[in-house]
RNA sequence: GCGGUCGUAGCUCAGCCUGGUUAGAGCGCUGGCCUGUCACGCCAGAGGUCGCGGGUUCGAACCCCGUCGACCGCGCCA
């Protein structure tokens, strides 16, 4: 036996093994004793193989003292089990192995987390012992997952003729967005790096130096507070940028690349085969959010007209104020009272008023609305709608008012949890689309200003002309979302590459070219210079290996995650610092009140 | 910063609404028995400041106030 530690691993022998004197190295996974025969679980990264002692074995005594998560090397001699003995679960099933010589190579304590039948355990517990927690056989499938994810992903853009580089992780602040991390420089004492948010400038760089296709499996940091979609801190995209390109050209990448992965990584479950472009301004009216789950079939409508001028007063008289209009949420099948007031009761525990609803029933063989608002606004409005949402007997509709700004965000949550409680939701498939034409500014509303809504170095549509001519809010720009099953998974744009198009757009959003030439330096210079067009995107990760392992939250899918207040409590991070360090850097502490 | 839910054995949870003997169950752990299990089985045992502090009460896991922590959400994330 020459290797000190194994001549096969624990998921690799079969029946063809039989009789062979093998050596195996692993973790006890599971012991079954029976008093004169004794099972041991021997598990490594490849399987599980079971290992059989019994009094006839020299070292019977030490495999009685063996316990959990002990690490051992055996040898012994692979038997071919009877047929009655078989265990289909495991992949070497077909044998055991006799053990014959047995060394204990780590000794391990009573466990804080179980490895073996992996029991629910406090996410503290599972983050502190996270090198524990990875033995267990669900979490180490979703880290293979996405590493398998990665892999795949670095091939496809391979093959398409992307080139990975690596841009600094040390780098400068950048004055828009999310809050930065702050690295103290010892060599310009008082000043700091900035870890990047994304490697956004350096990828239009590289695009700029003439490197014609960039991608990244990027690091992206922001010190933001963490939701279970969004870890704390740390984060990874693919990042890629593309010259001398088009929206329709980054679509025509992304599209195949985003197939392949689902399909090859996704459980099987259909992808959508093309991916559907919804206007920003149509998605929010059909579906409330800029991040629609089209799994859900459920789309809203303006019913406006039904409304106006009608009994029903509330409506009547808010439809009397600017900017507001009457939206239904069609319910197929959701035509019982019973449910439509466990909806309405649902809108106020949101902090509406209420949600109005029409359902209907058949009567005298004619079709009805019931309910108090159809009751307010007569039997032909009533029918209109009925008519207009394409409804029959037993179904229902929602009815939500005011400014859209207003309701948009509970439409969203309502159209989602009617599907979900009439069971309407289409199950396991990767339902796509993309999200194009958002608008280049918004007013604030509270002070009334334009500012950016999305991306400031977008390239607006219509170009220069559009900055110049149209009502700054109408100007829509080259950027899009690409979403799924409801998941925002990036967002890309066409860069604006044109300098005085880039003064333009910041001048419509309240800042001169002083602010624009001290805040975006380098970005400014190196439109100087030859920039071409170019555009870009950057799907998220831990997003996409979610869906595909359908779990719902980040840390799931992360190998080594902060927890939810942005600690490491394996290795205590963040800790402080020695006054030793401080002093080389310059800082002083002080004491928060 | 704000809101919601939760906090009882190492873990998952019951008990709390309606205060009253010794706070229970399953899993795990320890010991014993068991020669074919693979979620082995059987017997026994250890293990609790009911998150913490205060209050009400003759009496608090249970009611009230405060506080700490976890998770989820809002703000935030161009």
């Amino acid at each position: 036996m020459s290797h000190p530690y194994r001549s096969h691993t624990c998921g690799e022998l079969r029946r063809a093994n039989d009789g062979e004197n093998i050596r195996l190295s692993g973790w006890v996974h599971r012991v079954r004793d029976h008093g004169g025969v004794l099972f041991i679980d021997l598990r490594d990264h490849y399987g599980i193989t079971q290992v059989v002692a019994d009094p006839d074995s020299p070292v019977f005594k030490v495999a009685n003292e063996l316990r959990a998560e002990f690490v051992i090397r055996i040898d012994g001699k692979v038997t071919k089990r009877d047929d009655d003995l078989i265990n289909p679960k495991l992949a070497t099933g077909d044998i055991e192995v006799f053990v014959e010589d047995l060394q204990v190579l780590a000794k391990a304590d009573e466990l804080p987390l179980p490895v073996f039948g992996e029991p629910d355990y406090p996410e503290e517990t599972r983050l502190t012992y996270r090198f524990l927690d990875l033995r267990r056989e669900s979490l180490r499938q979703r880290i293979l997952l996405r590493a398998d994810v990665i892999a795949a992903l670095r091939r496809l853009m391979g093959e398409r003729g992307f080139v990975e580089f690596q841009t600094p992780i040390l780098t400068a602040s950048s004055p828009e967005g999310a809050r930065d991390f702050l690295v103290p420089s010892r060599i310009h004492q008082g000043k700091f790096y900035a870890l990047p948010q994304a490697p956004q400038q350096f990828k239009q760089f590289s695009v700029i130096a003439g490197f014609d296709k960039y991608f990244q499996i990027a690091p992206c940091f922001r010190d933001e507070d963490p939701r279970a979609d969004r870890s704390p801190g740390e984060f990874y995209q693919l990042d890629i940028e593309m010259g001398f390109a088009t929206q329709e050209d980054v679509f025509a990448v992304i599209e195949p690349v985003m197939r392949e992965i689902f399909e090859e990584f996704g459980q099987g479950h259909p992808v959508s085969s093309s991916f559907p472009k919804i206007r920003y301004r149509d998605a929010m009216r059909r579906y409330g959010t800029d991040k629609p789950d089209l799994r859900n079939p459920l789309e809203m409508e303006v019913v406006s007209s039904h409304f106006a001028d009608s009994n029903f007063k509330i409506f009547a008289s808010l439809l009397k104020k600017e900017g507001t209009e009457i939206r239904a949420i069609p319910a197929p099948k959701g035509g019982s009272r019973r449910f439509c007031d466990r909806m309405n009761v649902f809108a106020q525990k949101e902090g509406l008023p209420g949600m109005g609803y029409v359902f209907w029933r058949a009567e005298d063989n004619d079709i009805v609305g019931a309910g108090p608002l159809a009751k307010n606004i007569g039997r032909e409005r009533t029918e209109a709608i009925r008519q207009q949402l394409g409804l029959e007997v037993g179904d229902a509709a929602f009815f939500l008012g005011g400014r859209p700004s207003s309701f948009e965000a509970f439409a969203a949550k309502a159209r989602d949890r009617i599907a979900h409680e009439l069971d309407l939701i289409e199950q396991d498939q990767f339902k796509f689309c993309w999200i194009v034409d958002f608008p280049m500014f918004e007013r604030d509303p509270d002070s009334e200003e334009i500012g950016f809504s999305h991306n400031p170095f977008s390239m607006p549509q219509g170009g220069m002309e559009a900055l110049e001519t149209e009502n700054p809010l109408d100007v829509m720009g080259y950027q899009y979302d690409i979403v799924c099953n409801g998941v925002e998974l990036s967002s890309g744009a066409v860069r604006n590459h044109k300098l005085e198009c880039l003064y333009k757009a910041f001048e419509l959003a309240g800042h001169n070219r002083a602010f624009v030439d001290t805040n975006f330096s380098g970005m400014v210079n190196s439109l100087k210079f030859g920039a071409p067009p170019h555009a870009g995107i950057a799907p998220g990760i831990e997003r996409i290996v979610m869906l595909l392992a359908g779990v719902d939250n980040i840390r799931e899918v992360t190998m080594f995650p902060l927890n939810q207040r942005a600690e490491d409590l394996m290795l205590g991070a963040p800790s402080h610092p020695t006054n030793q360090a401080l002093r080389e850097l310059g800082l002083r502490m002080t004491k928060k009140d």
